[in-house]
RNA sequence: GGGAGCAUAGCUCAGCUGGUUCAGAGCAUCUGCCUUACAAGCAGAGGGUCCUUGGUUCGAAUCCAUGUGCUCCCACCA
């Protein structure tokens, strides 16, 4: 095989992962190890990968395969969701482009091409998630609408409807008029509109007087009953028992009382519209007042409005303004900024609307979910969730379940001619049912609930359906193999945005159908904006394409990208320069692997500097491997992956591997060689579950002796043990030595090939003379009792070290340093003196602190001294 | 209106129960290098009143209070 100065990642991606699956490495079946399971937070079906996705499922697929090679069972499930409103608004847009009409259609017509489409764009969007290289089991591939998950949905209706939790009723529900179906309150979005408070006069019947209202909604006064006043606004006292006329239509409606009605607002006059706003809902059954409905289901008037029938509501509010103002109705009009609700999906403006919907009772089922969290079974990640969990939680309320489209599972009730209805799973048992009341009845006169249920309803039994759709309703089942291997799940990596909408809604059925949790953790990611710190989005088309970039930088480069930027929980600021030091990384690792790759090994005596290499590295290896072990307990993915990063660019490459590089041509001895085969795979490993593509591709050049069906994601993570502390120190001081003769090069303009000699005093191990002979090129290490006779630089921060520069160095400068530097640890012990000679710290502070304080003091007195001694020698020097 | 969170280098962020990991990392910047693995690189350097003001303490980036500025969630007074 070529070996490319640089990588390229398109060939070898495309083609390792090919090898991945044909291997069936990521397949997972029940055995006897430790299971690791993650759920996929099923894309909708006909979606396409956006940045979100890449940062969630990059995580997903660091943590599976991790697992992996921490000898788990690890599986990772993917699937899509059928994403009814956002489906069907797709489908009925694209016949639309085609002259069609949903209206035209049947349902049966519709659900044809609904699914046409779904078999041509679903699944794009798991095609997808294989080039950035997740290791799905994709043999478990699952869509929320198949056969089995479809009958997981309707069993599990008909389960909480006969335990008395699903009821049908009339409410107050969030009306999109552009998709015309109810939407969920999560599914509104509010946002901040100018609008105008119109002023109203209502005449007052009886007298020739009027009293003023104020609303935002004046097309709706067609649809008053009442006018609410506080019963302690003194202005009003003389409206009780009052009746007065709708403006246009003159209409009467009493005046009532009620301290809902703030006084200091508008006029403290209050109309009340019960079809069309939640608030006034209320007060109409608190007074059982009426309900005229005049908004149609397409947001248009209708006749009971009597006037602007047919208009459009917000063409209705312009007329009838126009009209009351003709009238001489509208007193004024003055400016008003008001929250609206948006439909999150079309956009559309909100209406609250009554209507006859089906509704799950929340209240009791949520609290074992709520108790979950609390009590830390279920960990939140970030833990700041968790109180915005509780608050949720605890103020519940019932979950409109039936939508009002045909993508999705159809709701299994059947109606009978005098309208009570029968909840079945087939119209044949409803039919069963049905002829023990009715005796004459026949099966075409049962007719099915039009309504669809909410996709969540479906998506709250994922973790469960996934493995045994069966169980979904019949808590009473065992369940199948793999249902009892693999759940409780272990992780779930999804948005904070939802956390109600779905996450919490996956622990109530969890609890409900197998009185389990679904999982342990739920790592919320951020979400992923713009450099500007917007939401990414196809509106602003800010979102670069996922594809390219992966074509671009290759899927290590951007998943490495992605990640060292997105600490947990907190919103990613995308910017391609991330991308860049991602693919950056991969070609550090790749040259370096080129390097290894291009020595030959020899039966040579082992140098010792190479010895010591070799010991000091894999101490630091152990360090850091801790802190990435620790660090992935924490979750702290980015930091895990820069530990790893500094370990390989750091302390390996710009360390371990220029200290044991051999003059060019020349050999390498056997041991340095293996050790170093040894450490370099030891990292491969470290890196794999981030950068899953190089790290095989080198592993198996590396181990070409090895069978076909290997692969690095099967072998084991290494284990930390520990490591020699003291190697770990020395090699800082070596380090430091290094750093201080390649800047005292710098600063003196000496070429890096002149040879240098360097001098030591203090307690400096000089056995690493080696080293520091390799890396800093000094011709001659050694250690002096005396001072030495040419005038000197000193270098590293105790000064215990010279170089002899003989002419070469500026007396005066080097004096001014050293006495600037005397002067500032005399600062310093004197405010550690201070602090020592206080003796409420004396008293009040841990013995470790004081120590280590004692400790600072007996350091800067020698280190006074030492830059003493060399002052007063460079003096000497000078005269 | 209610609640939560955040503010540390030019940027993105670490900094745990106050004290040697205490002012850090990566990127960016600047300077010098085409040194036989790598210019997508090497070597070095600079850079912060830890948002304001108070308080607690022997000691505060860290705890408390206040103010300011952002972000998010919930509610919806027409």
């Amino acid at each position: 095989m070529e070996i490319t100065a640089k990588y390229n990642p398109v060939e070898v991606e495309d083609r390792l992962y090919t090898r991945w699956l044909d291997n069936g490495f990521f397949n997972s079946d029940p055995d006897e190890r430790e299971p690791y399971t993650i759920v996929i937070p099923p894309p909708n079906v006909t979606g396409v990968l956006h940045m979100g996705h890449m940062l969630n499922n990059t995580i997903q697929d660091v943590l599976v395969r991790r697992a992996r090679m921490l000898g788990k069972n690890a599986c990772w499930v993917p699937g899509t969701d059928h994403a009814s409103i956002a489906t069907e608004a797709k489908v009925v847009a694209k016949l639309r482009e085609q002259g069609i009409n949903k209206e035209q259609l049947t349902r049966s017509e519709f659900l044809k091409y609904a699914w046409e489409w779904k078999e041509k764009h679903g699944g794009i969007i798991l095609e997808q998630l294989k080039k950035l290289g997740a290791s799905c089991d994709w043999r478990r591939t699952q869509f929320t609408m198949d056969e089995k998950l479809s009958d997981a949905v309707i069993d599990t209706f008909i389960y909480l409807y006969n335990k008395g939790l699903i009821y049908r009723g009339v409410r107050m529900v969030n009306w999109d008029p552009a998709s015309k179906t109810a939407v969920s309150d999560e599914e509104v979005i509010h946002k901040d509109i100018n609008s105008k408070l119109y002023y109203l006069s209502y005449p007052v019947i009886g007298e020739n007087t009027s009293i003023t209202i104020a609303t935002t909604r004046p097309e709706t006064i067609m649809a008053d009953v009442a006018i609410c006043i506080n019963p302690n606004d003194e202005r009003y006292g003389r409206m009780k028992g009052k009746k007065v006329f709708i403006p246009l239509i003159n209409k009467e409606i009493p005046v009532i009382f009620d301290e809902y009605v703030s006084m200091d607002f508008g006029t403290g006059c209050l109309k009340v519209t019960p079809a069309h706003d939640v608030n006034d809902y209320a007060l109409g059954i608190k007074y059982n007042l009426p309900v005229i409905d005049i908004i149609d289901n397409d947001g248009r008037l209708n006749e009971k409005a009597q006037i602007l029938v047919g208009e459009d509501r917000f063409e209705a509010r312009k007329k009838i303004i126009k009209m009351l103002d003709d009238a001489g109705l509208l007193v004024k009009t003055e400016e008003y900024k008001s929250s609206v609700g948006f439909s999150e999906r079309t956009d559309a403006v909100i209406e609250p609307k009554l209507s006859m919907q089906w509704f799950l009772k929340m209240e009791e089922i949520s609290k074992p979910a709520l108790d979950y969290v609390l009590n830390g079974e279920i960990k939140l990640i970030p833990d700041k969730y968790k109180n915005t969990y509780k608050y949720w939680m605890e103020n519940v309320r019932d979950w409109c379940i039936s939508r009002q489209l045909w993508w999705g599972q159809r709701i299994p009730a059947w109606y009978l001619p005098d309208g009570n209805f029968i909840v079945a799973k087939t119209v044949d048992e409803a039919f069963n049912i049905a002829q023990k009341k009715y005796e004459n009845i026949t099966i075409d006169e049962l007719r099915q609930d039009e309504d669809v249920v909410d996709t969540w309803f479906s998506s709250w039994l994922w973790p469960v359906s996934v493995f045994d759709p069966a169980v979904c309703g019949h808590p009473e089942i065992k369940g199948n193999a793999d249902l009892n291997y693999y759940y409780p799940t272990n992780d779930l990596v999804t948005a904070p945005e939802i956390l109600f909408f779905w996450v919490a809604r996956m622990i109530i059925a969890g609890h409900e159908f197998r009185g389990k949790i679904p999982f342990s953790n739920v790592y919320l990611t951020g979400i992923v904006r713009d450099k500007q710190g917007r939401k990414m989005s196809k509106s602003l088309g800010n979102s670069p394409d996922p594809l390219k970039l992966i074509e671009q930088y290759g899927a290590d480069g951007v998943r490495t990208g992605m990640l060292l930027c997105s600490s947990a929980g907190n919103d990613i600021l995308y910017d391609n320069s991330q991308v860049e030091q991602g693919r950056n990384f991969c070609n550090k690792i790749w040259n370096a692997f080129r390097l290894v790759n291009s020595w030959n090994a020899e039966q040579i005596p082992q140098p010792d500097y190479a010895a010591k290499a070799i010991k000091w590295f894999n101490a630091q290896f152990n360090k850091t491997l801790k802190n990435i072990y620790d660090n992935f307990d924490k979750y702290r993915i980015s930091e895990a992956l820069m530990d790893a990063y500094r370990l390989f660019w750091d302390d390996f490459c710009a360390y371990y591997l220029e200290i044991i590089k051999p003059a060019y041509g020349s050999p390498v001895d056997k041991l340095t060689y293996a050790e170093t085969l040894k450490i370099f795979e030891s990292l491969l490993k470290i890196l794999h579950p981030f950068m899953p593509f190089i790290t095989e591709e080198i592993w198996l050049i590396l181990n070409k002796d090895e069978k076909e069906d290997k692969t690095i994601m099967l072998t084991l993570q290494p284990k930390p043990y520990d490591f020699d502390a003291k190697i770990v120190d020395t090699f800082e001081q070596v380090k430091d030595i290094i750093m201080n003769v390649r800047t005292l090069r710098q600063n003196k303009n000496i070429s890096p090939k002149q040879n240098l000699e360097l001098f030591v005093k203090g307690n400096f191990d000089l056995s690493f003379a080696g080293i520091l002979k390799k890396l800093a090129n000094l011709s001659k290490v050694e250690k002096i009792e005396t001072d030495i006779e040419n005038a000197s630089s000193f270098i590293a921060g105790t000064n215990e070290y010279y170089v002899p520069l003989g002419n070469k160095i500026n007396i005066d400068e080097e004096l001014e340093k050293l006495k600037k530097e005397l002067e500032y640890i005399r600062g310093f012990l004197m405010v550690v003196n201070k602090k020592l000679n206080n003796d409420k710290f004396v008293n009040s502070a841990p013995v470790n602190v004081i120590e280590s304080e004692r400790k600072k003091q007996s350091d800067a007195e020698s280190k006074i001294k030492i830059l003493e001694d060399n002052i007063a020698r460079l003096q000497a020097n000078n005269l």
